[in-house]
DNA sequence: GTGGTCTAGACCACA
DNA sequence: GTGGTCTAGACCACA
Protein backbone atom coordinates (compact mmCIF):
# COMPACT_ATOMS: atom_id res chain seq x y z
CA UNK A 1 0.00 0.00 0.00
CA UNK A 2 2.71 2.55 0.50
CA UNK A 3 5.45 2.95 -2.02
CA UNK A 4 8.78 4.82 -1.24
CA UNK A 5 11.36 5.85 -3.63
CA UNK A 6 14.24 5.28 -1.70
CA UNK A 7 16.59 7.43 -4.58
CA UNK A 8 13.93 10.49 -4.90
CA UNK A 9 15.00 13.65 -3.96
CA UNK A 10 11.95 13.69 -1.00
CA UNK A 11 12.96 12.54 2.09
CA UNK A 12 11.00 9.41 2.84
CA UNK A 13 9.21 10.60 5.64
CA UNK A 14 7.64 13.23 3.66
CA UNK A 15 6.70 10.21 0.98
CA UNK A 16 5.08 8.62 3.86
CA UNK A 17 3.24 11.51 4.88
CA UNK A 18 2.06 12.06 1.19
CA UNK A 19 1.16 8.30 0.90
CA UNK A 20 -0.84 8.51 4.34
CA UNK A 21 -2.57 11.23 2.68
CA UNK A 22 -3.29 9.87 -0.41
CA UNK A 23 -4.96 6.69 1.60
CA UNK A 24 -7.40 9.01 3.08
CA UNK A 25 -8.03 10.63 0.09
CA UNK A 26 -8.47 7.44 -1.90
CA UNK A 27 -10.58 6.13 0.57
CA UNK A 28 -8.19 3.22 1.70
CA UNK A 29 -8.23 4.85 5.02
CA UNK A 30 -11.57 6.26 6.77
CA UNK A 31 -11.90 8.91 9.97
CA UNK A 32 -10.87 7.05 13.27
CA UNK A 33 -8.84 4.08 11.11
CA UNK A 34 -5.57 3.02 12.75
CA UNK A 35 -2.58 3.54 11.13
CA UNK A 36 -0.33 0.48 10.84
CA UNK A 37 1.95 0.52 13.74
CA UNK A 38 5.50 2.41 13.57
CA UNK A 39 7.88 -0.52 14.23
CA UNK A 40 4.78 -3.02 11.79
CA UNK A 41 5.23 0.01 8.91
CA UNK A 42 9.56 0.36 9.40
CA UNK A 43 10.00 -3.57 9.09
CA UNK A 44 7.55 -3.85 6.25
CA UNK A 45 9.61 -0.88 4.26
CA UNK A 46 12.62 -1.93 5.44
CA UNK A 47 12.96 1.66 6.71
CA UNK A 48 14.15 3.53 9.89
CA UNK A 49 11.78 3.43 12.93
CA UNK A 50 12.97 7.10 13.14
CA UNK A 51 11.64 8.08 10.14
CA UNK A 52 8.41 6.24 10.17
CA UNK A 53 8.11 8.17 13.42
CA UNK A 54 8.91 11.53 12.60
CA UNK A 55 6.23 10.95 9.73
CA UNK A 56 4.01 10.22 12.23
CA UNK A 57 4.34 13.34 13.74
CA UNK A 58 4.29 15.19 11.08
CA UNK A 59 0.90 14.33 9.89
CA UNK A 60 -0.07 14.36 13.64
CA UNK A 61 1.15 18.08 13.67
CA UNK A 62 -0.94 18.65 10.68
CA UNK A 63 -3.83 17.08 11.98
CA UNK A 64 -3.90 14.51 9.68
CA UNK A 65 -3.95 11.96 12.53
CA UNK A 66 -4.11 11.78 16.39
CA UNK A 67 -2.37 9.82 18.81
CA UNK A 68 -3.44 7.71 22.07
CA UNK A 69 -1.03 7.14 24.19
CA UNK A 70 -0.28 3.46 23.98
CA UNK A 71 -2.85 2.96 21.12
CA UNK A 72 -1.41 3.96 18.15
CA UNK A 73 -2.17 6.70 15.39
CA UNK A 74 -5.66 7.17 14.07
CA UNK A 75 -6.88 9.14 11.18
CA UNK A 76 -8.59 12.60 12.37
CA UNK A 77 -9.18 14.38 8.96
CA UNK A 78 -12.18 13.57 6.75
CA UNK A 79 -11.78 12.51 3.60
CA UNK A 80 -13.27 16.11 2.38
CA UNK A 81 -11.22 18.28 4.54
CA UNK A 82 -7.91 16.78 3.17
CA UNK A 83 -8.85 16.78 -0.34
CA UNK A 84 -10.19 20.41 -0.07
CA UNK A 85 -6.63 21.78 1.34
CA UNK A 86 -4.75 19.64 -1.11
CA UNK A 87 -6.26 20.86 -4.14
CA UNK A 88 -5.95 24.38 -2.86
CA UNK A 89 -2.15 24.04 -2.66
CA UNK A 90 -1.99 22.18 -6.11
CA UNK A 91 -3.97 24.94 -7.77
CA UNK A 92 -1.82 27.63 -5.97
CA UNK A 93 1.26 25.88 -7.73
CA UNK A 94 -0.08 26.08 -10.93
CA UNK A 95 -0.76 29.91 -10.52
CA UNK A 96 2.71 30.14 -9.70
CA UNK A 97 4.20 28.14 -12.75
CA UNK A 98 1.64 30.05 -14.85
CA UNK A 99 3.34 33.46 -13.59
CA UNK A 100 7.10 32.46 -14.61
CA UNK A 101 5.49 30.77 -18.06
CA UNK A 102 4.22 34.01 -19.04
CA UNK A 103 7.33 36.21 -18.06
CA UNK A 104 8.75 33.23 -20.68
CA UNK A 105 6.26 34.66 -23.02
CA UNK A 106 4.78 30.92 -23.56
CA UNK A 107 0.99 31.53 -24.95
CA UNK A 108 -1.55 30.84 -22.55
CA UNK A 109 -3.14 28.40 -25.04
CA UNK A 110 0.03 25.93 -25.06
CA UNK A 111 -0.74 25.67 -21.17
CA UNK A 112 -4.30 25.06 -21.54
CA UNK A 113 -3.36 22.38 -24.10
CA UNK A 114 -1.26 20.85 -21.96
CA UNK A 115 -3.57 20.82 -19.13
CA UNK A 116 -6.71 19.29 -20.92
CA UNK A 117 -3.68 16.28 -22.09
CA UNK A 118 -3.28 15.61 -18.65
CA UNK A 119 -6.74 15.27 -18.11
CA UNK A 120 -7.41 12.95 -20.94
CA UNK A 121 -4.29 10.72 -19.70
CA UNK A 122 -5.32 10.25 -16.52
CA UNK A 123 -8.31 9.64 -17.08
CA UNK A 124 -9.83 7.97 -20.39
CA UNK A 125 -10.82 10.48 -23.11
CA UNK A 126 -13.78 12.54 -21.16
CA UNK A 127 -15.16 14.54 -23.94
CA UNK A 128 -17.63 12.28 -25.67
CA UNK A 129 -20.10 13.79 -28.50
CA UNK B 1 19.64 42.36 -9.99
CA UNK B 2 20.43 39.25 -8.62
CA UNK B 3 17.95 38.52 -5.74
CA UNK B 4 18.80 35.63 -3.43
CA UNK B 5 16.86 34.81 -0.13
CA UNK B 6 19.36 33.01 2.19
CA UNK B 7 16.18 31.36 4.08
CA UNK B 8 14.95 29.55 1.09
CA UNK B 9 14.98 25.79 1.13
CA UNK B 10 16.80 25.85 -2.48
CA UNK B 11 20.23 26.40 -1.64
CA UNK B 12 22.17 29.19 -2.31
CA UNK B 13 24.25 28.46 -5.39
CA UNK B 14 21.42 27.55 -7.04
CA UNK B 15 19.55 30.57 -6.60
CA UNK B 16 22.37 32.07 -8.63
CA UNK B 17 22.39 30.20 -11.30
CA UNK B 18 18.52 30.09 -11.84
CA UNK B 19 19.10 34.40 -11.61
CA UNK B 20 21.53 34.20 -14.14
CA UNK B 21 19.32 31.87 -15.69
CA UNK B 22 16.53 34.50 -15.55
CA UNK B 23 18.99 37.59 -16.51
CA UNK B 24 19.35 35.87 -19.75
CA UNK B 25 15.69 35.31 -20.66
CA UNK B 26 14.75 38.62 -19.80
CA UNK B 27 17.26 40.12 -22.08
CA UNK B 28 19.37 41.72 -19.66
CA UNK B 29 22.59 39.38 -20.14
CA UNK B 30 23.36 38.48 -24.25
CA UNK B 31 25.35 36.10 -25.53
CA UNK B 32 28.84 36.48 -25.03
CA UNK B 33 28.27 38.90 -22.50
CA UNK B 34 31.14 38.82 -19.45
CA UNK B 35 29.22 38.12 -16.35
CA UNK B 36 30.55 39.22 -13.05
CA UNK B 37 33.81 38.08 -11.99
CA UNK B 38 33.31 35.26 -9.17
CA UNK B 39 35.07 37.83 -6.80
CA UNK B 40 33.05 41.06 -7.33
CA UNK B 41 29.60 38.77 -7.15
CA UNK B 42 30.27 37.53 -3.76
CA UNK B 43 31.28 40.81 -2.66
CA UNK B 44 27.63 42.65 -3.93
CA UNK B 45 25.77 39.89 -2.22
CA UNK B 46 28.24 39.04 0.93
CA UNK B 47 28.64 35.41 -0.10
CA UNK B 48 31.68 33.34 -0.05
CA UNK B 49 33.12 33.18 -3.36
CA UNK B 50 33.30 29.59 -3.62
CA UNK B 51 29.21 29.31 -3.45
CA UNK B 52 29.61 32.00 -6.31
CA UNK B 53 32.64 29.54 -7.59
CA UNK B 54 30.25 26.50 -7.61
CA UNK B 55 27.01 28.19 -9.18
CA UNK B 56 29.21 29.45 -12.28
CA UNK B 57 30.58 25.90 -12.51
CA UNK B 58 27.40 24.26 -13.07
CA UNK B 59 26.44 27.06 -15.51
CA UNK B 60 29.58 25.70 -17.29
CA UNK B 61 28.58 22.29 -16.98
CA UNK B 62 24.77 22.84 -18.04
CA UNK B 63 26.26 24.86 -21.42
CA UNK B 64 24.65 28.27 -20.35
CA UNK B 65 28.12 29.92 -19.70
CA UNK B 66 31.51 29.17 -21.09
CA UNK B 67 34.74 30.43 -18.97
CA UNK B 68 37.90 31.58 -20.41
CA UNK B 69 40.96 30.96 -18.53
CA UNK B 70 41.89 34.56 -16.98
CA UNK B 71 39.60 36.14 -18.58
CA UNK B 72 36.28 35.66 -17.21
CA UNK B 73 33.05 33.85 -17.59
CA UNK B 74 30.40 34.32 -20.63
CA UNK B 75 27.00 34.00 -21.60
CA UNK B 76 27.16 31.20 -23.93
CA UNK B 77 23.36 30.33 -24.62
CA UNK B 78 21.31 31.80 -26.55
CA UNK B 79 18.17 33.57 -24.95
CA UNK B 80 15.59 31.33 -27.14
CA UNK B 81 17.93 27.67 -26.35
CA UNK B 82 17.47 28.86 -22.77
CA UNK B 83 13.75 30.07 -23.08
CA UNK B 84 12.79 27.01 -25.05
CA UNK B 85 14.59 24.32 -22.50
CA UNK B 86 13.10 26.54 -19.22
CA UNK B 87 9.23 26.85 -20.77
CA UNK B 88 9.42 22.87 -21.52
CA UNK B 89 10.06 22.27 -17.95
CA UNK B 90 7.78 24.60 -16.85
CA UNK B 91 4.78 22.94 -19.02
CA UNK B 92 6.47 19.61 -17.24
CA UNK B 93 5.55 20.58 -14.15
CA UNK B 94 1.80 21.56 -15.20
CA UNK B 95 1.45 18.52 -16.53
CA UNK B 96 2.31 16.19 -13.51
CA UNK B 97 0.24 18.85 -11.03
CA UNK B 98 -2.87 18.10 -12.88
CA UNK B 99 -2.53 14.53 -12.89
CA UNK B 100 -2.23 14.94 -8.92
CA UNK B 101 -5.36 17.23 -9.32
CA UNK B 102 -7.58 15.06 -11.01
CA UNK B 103 -6.60 12.23 -8.61
CA UNK B 104 -8.56 14.54 -5.97
CA UNK B 105 -11.55 15.22 -8.26
CA UNK B 106 -10.98 18.52 -8.46
CA UNK B 107 -12.98 19.39 -11.86
CA UNK B 108 -10.68 20.90 -15.01
CA UNK B 109 -11.93 24.04 -15.16
CA UNK B 110 -10.71 24.78 -11.77
CA UNK B 111 -7.61 24.61 -13.37
CA UNK B 112 -8.35 26.56 -16.59
CA UNK B 113 -9.76 29.29 -14.85
CA UNK B 114 -6.53 29.23 -12.30
CA UNK B 115 -4.26 29.81 -15.56
CA UNK B 116 -6.22 32.50 -16.83
CA UNK B 117 -6.26 34.07 -13.24
CA UNK B 118 -2.45 33.94 -13.47
CA UNK B 119 -2.08 35.37 -17.28
CA UNK B 120 -4.43 38.52 -16.08
CA UNK B 121 -2.72 39.09 -13.05
CA UNK B 122 0.63 39.04 -14.22
CA UNK B 123 0.50 41.17 -17.28
CA UNK B 124 -2.48 43.19 -16.72
CA UNK B 125 -5.91 42.40 -18.31
CA UNK B 126 -5.06 41.41 -21.98
CA UNK B 127 -8.55 40.31 -23.24
CA UNK B 128 -10.79 43.24 -23.74
CA UNK B 129 -14.17 42.54 -25.32
CA UNK C 1 42.63 0.67 -2.16
CA UNK C 2 43.47 4.34 -3.29
CA UNK C 3 46.16 6.20 -5.11
CA UNK C 4 46.43 9.71 -5.08
CA UNK C 5 49.34 11.87 -5.95
CA UNK C 6 49.51 14.83 -4.69
CA UNK C 7 52.02 16.32 -6.95
CA UNK C 8 50.21 15.40 -10.28
CA UNK C 9 48.57 18.19 -12.27
CA UNK C 10 45.25 16.41 -12.54
CA UNK C 11 43.09 17.85 -9.60
CA UNK C 12 42.86 15.32 -6.37
CA UNK C 13 38.95 14.90 -6.77
CA UNK C 14 39.66 13.74 -10.58
CA UNK C 15 41.48 11.58 -9.15
CA UNK C 16 39.24 9.93 -6.72
CA UNK C 17 37.00 9.81 -9.38
CA UNK C 18 39.05 7.75 -11.76
CA UNK C 19 39.90 5.81 -8.80
CA UNK C 20 36.48 4.79 -8.04
CA UNK C 21 35.76 3.93 -11.75
CA UNK C 22 38.77 1.99 -11.90
CA UNK C 23 37.85 -0.17 -8.53
CA UNK C 24 34.19 -0.63 -10.45
CA UNK C 25 36.18 -1.92 -13.76
CA UNK C 26 38.59 -4.33 -12.41
CA UNK C 27 35.28 -5.82 -10.07
CA UNK C 28 36.66 -4.49 -6.43
CA UNK C 29 33.57 -2.83 -6.63
CA UNK C 30 30.25 -4.14 -7.19
CA UNK C 31 26.72 -2.96 -8.50
CA UNK C 32 25.21 -1.58 -5.11
CA UNK C 33 28.08 -2.10 -2.90
CA UNK C 34 28.16 1.28 -0.81
CA UNK C 35 31.53 3.37 -1.49
CA UNK C 36 33.20 4.15 1.85
CA UNK C 37 31.56 7.54 3.82
CA UNK C 38 33.41 10.91 2.94
CA UNK C 39 34.64 11.17 6.34
CA UNK C 40 36.20 7.76 5.99
CA UNK C 41 37.73 7.80 3.12
CA UNK C 42 39.01 11.86 3.84
CA UNK C 43 40.57 10.42 6.80
CA UNK C 44 42.45 7.40 5.15
CA UNK C 45 44.00 9.50 2.65
CA UNK C 46 44.17 12.48 4.49
CA UNK C 47 42.49 14.37 2.30
CA UNK C 48 39.90 17.32 2.98
CA UNK C 49 36.30 16.01 3.14
CA UNK C 50 35.19 18.55 0.87
CA UNK C 51 37.47 17.42 -1.68
CA UNK C 52 35.97 14.14 -1.06
CA UNK C 53 32.12 15.41 -1.33
CA UNK C 54 33.24 16.99 -4.62
CA UNK C 55 34.34 13.84 -6.50
CA UNK C 56 31.50 11.88 -5.06
CA UNK C 57 29.14 14.73 -6.09
CA UNK C 58 30.59 14.09 -9.67
CA UNK C 59 30.52 10.40 -10.10
CA UNK C 60 26.74 10.70 -9.37
CA UNK C 61 26.20 13.28 -11.56
CA UNK C 62 27.34 10.87 -14.08
CA UNK C 63 25.12 8.09 -12.81
CA UNK C 64 28.24 5.52 -11.47
CA UNK C 65 27.06 6.31 -8.46
CA UNK C 66 23.90 7.04 -6.41
CA UNK C 67 23.32 8.08 -2.84
CA UNK C 68 20.46 7.41 -0.34
CA UNK C 69 19.80 9.83 2.12
CA UNK C 70 21.61 9.73 5.22
CA UNK C 71 22.87 5.78 4.54
CA UNK C 72 25.66 6.62 1.84
CA UNK C 73 27.09 6.35 -1.55
CA UNK C 74 26.47 3.07 -3.47
CA UNK C 75 27.77 1.65 -6.64
CA UNK C 76 25.05 2.27 -9.76
CA UNK C 77 26.86 1.02 -12.85
CA UNK C 78 27.66 -2.20 -14.10
CA UNK C 79 31.28 -3.43 -14.33
CA UNK C 80 30.14 -3.85 -18.06
CA UNK C 81 28.58 -0.28 -19.11
CA UNK C 82 31.70 1.21 -17.43
CA UNK C 83 34.45 -0.87 -19.51
CA UNK C 84 32.59 -0.05 -22.02
CA UNK C 85 32.40 3.69 -22.32
CA UNK C 86 36.01 4.08 -20.50
CA UNK C 87 37.29 1.96 -23.42
CA UNK C 88 35.63 3.72 -26.27
CA UNK C 89 37.03 7.07 -24.82
CA UNK C 90 40.63 5.54 -25.09
CA UNK C 91 40.52 4.40 -28.51
CA UNK C 92 39.53 7.73 -29.60
CA UNK C 93 42.01 9.20 -27.72
CA UNK C 94 44.55 6.65 -29.59
CA UNK C 95 42.45 7.07 -33.38
CA UNK C 96 43.66 10.95 -31.98
CA UNK C 97 47.29 10.21 -31.08
CA UNK C 98 47.41 8.53 -35.02
CA UNK C 99 46.16 11.48 -36.53
CA UNK C 100 49.07 13.38 -34.99
CA UNK C 101 51.91 10.54 -35.98
CA UNK C 102 50.76 10.60 -39.29
CA UNK C 103 50.94 14.21 -39.81
CA UNK C 104 54.50 13.65 -38.38
CA UNK C 105 55.04 11.07 -41.44
CA UNK C 106 55.79 8.11 -38.84
CA UNK C 107 55.07 4.91 -40.32
CA UNK C 108 51.99 2.99 -39.07
CA UNK C 109 54.19 -0.09 -38.68
CA UNK C 110 55.82 2.03 -35.81
CA UNK C 111 52.54 2.39 -34.22
CA UNK C 112 51.80 -0.70 -34.01
CA UNK C 113 54.82 -2.21 -33.06
CA UNK C 114 54.40 0.10 -30.04
CA UNK C 115 50.53 -1.34 -29.46
CA UNK C 116 51.71 -5.10 -29.94
CA UNK C 117 54.82 -4.23 -27.04
CA UNK C 118 51.96 -3.15 -24.56
CA UNK C 119 50.07 -6.03 -24.64
CA UNK C 120 53.35 -8.30 -24.09
CA UNK C 121 54.59 -5.86 -21.70
CA UNK C 122 51.05 -5.85 -19.77
CA UNK C 123 50.58 -9.51 -19.86
CA UNK C 124 53.15 -11.39 -20.41
CA UNK C 125 53.91 -12.86 -24.06
CA UNK C 126 50.48 -13.84 -25.08
CA UNK C 127 50.97 -15.39 -28.14
CA UNK C 128 53.35 -18.37 -28.80
CA UNK C 129 53.61 -20.13 -31.96
CA UNK D 1 48.87 30.64 -39.68
CA UNK D 2 48.38 29.89 -35.73
CA UNK D 3 45.04 28.25 -34.87
CA UNK D 4 44.27 29.41 -30.80
CA UNK D 5 41.11 28.19 -29.66
CA UNK D 6 39.90 30.64 -26.25
CA UNK D 7 37.75 27.65 -24.83
CA UNK D 8 40.08 25.05 -25.27
CA UNK D 9 41.26 23.05 -21.73
CA UNK D 10 44.89 23.79 -23.05
CA UNK D 11 46.54 27.05 -21.74
CA UNK D 12 46.81 28.83 -25.16
CA UNK D 13 50.77 29.54 -24.20
CA UNK D 14 50.55 26.21 -24.83
CA UNK D 15 48.62 26.15 -27.46
CA UNK D 16 51.14 28.83 -29.35
CA UNK D 17 54.04 26.06 -28.76
CA UNK D 18 52.79 23.99 -30.41
CA UNK D 19 51.53 25.78 -33.56
CA UNK D 20 55.10 27.04 -33.50
CA UNK D 21 56.62 23.52 -33.06
CA UNK D 22 53.98 22.61 -36.09
CA UNK D 23 55.14 24.99 -38.38
CA UNK D 24 58.48 23.83 -38.52
CA UNK D 25 57.46 20.53 -38.50
CA UNK D 26 55.79 21.03 -41.95
CA UNK D 27 58.75 23.26 -42.77
CA UNK D 28 56.92 26.71 -42.55
CA UNK D 29 59.40 27.85 -40.45
CA UNK D 30 63.19 26.78 -41.19
CA UNK D 31 66.04 27.13 -38.94
CA UNK D 32 67.26 30.72 -38.54
CA UNK D 33 63.73 31.92 -39.34
CA UNK D 34 62.73 34.45 -37.23
CA UNK D 35 59.89 33.99 -35.53
CA UNK D 36 56.48 37.07 -35.51
CA UNK D 37 57.66 39.64 -32.60
CA UNK D 38 55.51 39.22 -29.33
CA UNK D 39 53.57 42.34 -30.18
CA UNK D 40 52.73 41.32 -33.72
CA UNK D 41 51.79 38.16 -32.86
CA UNK D 42 49.84 39.40 -29.90
CA UNK D 43 47.93 41.83 -31.82
CA UNK D 44 46.87 39.10 -35.02
CA UNK D 45 45.47 36.77 -32.81
CA UNK D 46 43.93 39.48 -30.25
CA UNK D 47 46.06 37.89 -27.13
CA UNK D 48 47.47 39.04 -24.48
CA UNK D 49 51.50 39.74 -24.68
CA UNK D 50 51.91 38.15 -21.63
CA UNK D 51 51.58 35.34 -23.03
CA UNK D 52 52.61 35.25 -25.83
CA UNK D 53 55.88 35.85 -24.09
CA UNK D 54 55.68 33.03 -21.96
CA UNK D 55 55.37 30.93 -24.79
CA UNK D 56 58.16 32.24 -26.73
CA UNK D 57 60.28 31.74 -22.98
CA UNK D 58 58.98 28.20 -23.07
CA UNK D 59 60.06 27.48 -26.99
CA UNK D 60 63.80 28.40 -25.69
CA UNK D 61 63.71 26.72 -22.41
CA UNK D 62 63.03 23.55 -24.62
CA UNK D 63 65.33 24.24 -27.17
CA UNK D 64 62.94 24.78 -30.11
CA UNK D 65 64.57 28.67 -30.73
CA UNK D 66 66.80 31.31 -29.40
CA UNK D 67 66.37 34.97 -28.79
CA UNK D 68 69.00 37.53 -29.94
CA UNK D 69 69.30 40.37 -27.50
CA UNK D 70 67.08 43.74 -28.91
CA UNK D 71 66.38 41.43 -32.56
CA UNK D 72 63.80 38.85 -31.78
CA UNK D 73 63.54 34.76 -31.58
CA UNK D 74 64.64 32.61 -33.94
CA UNK D 75 64.01 28.90 -35.11
CA UNK D 76 66.80 26.65 -33.82
CA UNK D 77 66.16 23.40 -33.86
CA UNK D 78 66.30 21.71 -36.91
CA UNK D 79 63.18 19.73 -38.46
CA UNK D 80 64.31 16.59 -38.01
CA UNK D 81 65.26 17.12 -34.22
CA UNK D 82 62.11 18.17 -33.25
CA UNK D 83 60.14 15.78 -36.04
CA UNK D 84 61.80 13.17 -33.91
CA UNK D 85 61.61 14.22 -30.13
CA UNK D 86 57.90 14.43 -30.70
CA UNK D 87 57.37 11.05 -32.53
CA UNK D 88 58.56 9.40 -29.46
CA UNK D 89 56.70 11.37 -27.06
CA UNK D 90 53.37 10.82 -29.11
CA UNK D 91 54.55 7.40 -29.14
CA UNK D 92 54.75 6.70 -25.42
CA UNK D 93 51.18 8.29 -25.25
CA UNK D 94 50.40 5.01 -27.51
CA UNK D 95 51.95 3.02 -25.64
CA UNK D 96 50.48 4.13 -22.03
CA UNK D 97 46.99 3.86 -23.23
CA UNK D 98 47.46 0.50 -24.37
CA UNK D 99 48.40 -0.23 -20.85
CA UNK D 100 44.91 0.86 -19.87
CA UNK D 101 43.08 -0.87 -22.93
CA UNK D 102 44.43 -3.88 -22.20
CA UNK D 103 43.75 -3.48 -18.17
CA UNK D 104 39.77 -3.04 -19.70
CA UNK D 105 40.62 -6.37 -21.52
CA UNK D 106 40.23 -4.49 -24.91
CA UNK D 107 41.42 -7.07 -27.38
CA UNK D 108 44.68 -5.31 -28.96
CA UNK D 109 43.27 -5.82 -32.94
CA UNK D 110 40.33 -2.97 -32.00
CA UNK D 111 43.31 -0.81 -31.17
CA UNK D 112 45.13 -1.81 -34.01
CA UNK D 113 42.05 -1.57 -36.42
CA UNK D 114 41.84 2.12 -34.86
CA UNK D 115 44.94 2.93 -35.87
CA UNK D 116 44.39 1.63 -39.86
CA UNK D 117 41.63 3.80 -39.53
CA UNK D 118 43.16 6.86 -38.83
CA UNK D 119 46.30 6.34 -41.00
CA UNK D 120 43.44 6.03 -44.11
CA UNK D 121 40.92 8.89 -43.00
CA UNK D 122 43.99 11.16 -42.81
CA UNK D 123 45.78 10.51 -46.05
CA UNK D 124 43.35 8.83 -47.71
CA UNK D 125 43.85 5.37 -48.21
CA UNK D 126 47.37 4.21 -48.40
CA UNK D 127 46.36 0.42 -49.26
CA UNK D 128 45.99 -0.05 -53.43
CA UNK D 129 46.32 -3.96 -54.58
C1' DG E 1 43.05 40.89 -12.84
C1' DT E 2 40.41 35.93 -13.90
C1' DG E 3 38.59 31.21 -12.70
C1' DG E 4 39.86 26.65 -10.27
C1' DT E 5 41.38 23.76 -6.36
C1' DC E 6 42.05 22.80 -1.71
C1' DT E 7 42.04 22.91 3.45
C1' DA E 8 39.72 23.71 7.87
C1' DG E 9 35.86 23.78 10.25
C1' DA E 10 30.84 24.54 10.98
C1' DC E 11 26.04 23.38 10.53
C1' DC E 12 22.05 21.18 8.30
C1' DA E 13 18.55 17.57 7.04
C1' DC E 14 17.94 12.94 7.01
C1' DA E 15 17.94 7.79 8.45
C1' DG F 1 25.90 7.68 11.64
C1' DT F 2 25.22 9.67 6.30
C1' DG F 3 25.68 13.14 2.46
C1' DG F 4 25.06 18.30 1.30
C1' DT F 5 25.87 23.28 1.86
C1' DC F 6 28.34 27.12 3.33
C1' DT F 7 31.98 30.30 5.14
C1' DA F 8 36.79 31.82 5.54
C1' DG F 9 40.93 32.00 3.74
C1' DA F 10 44.92 30.29 1.00
C1' DC F 11 47.32 29.24 -3.22
C1' DC F 12 47.60 28.04 -8.12
C1' DA F 13 47.78 28.65 -13.27
C1' DC F 14 46.65 31.68 -16.63
C1' DA F 15 45.97 36.21 -19.41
Amino acid sequence: MFLIDQRSRKPIYEQIVDNVKNLIISGSLKRNDQLPSVRQLAQELSINPNTIQRAYAELEREGVTYSLKGRGSFVGSSLNDLRTSETEELLDDIFKTCISLQKMLCPKDRIIKKVEEAYNVGEGVDKRD
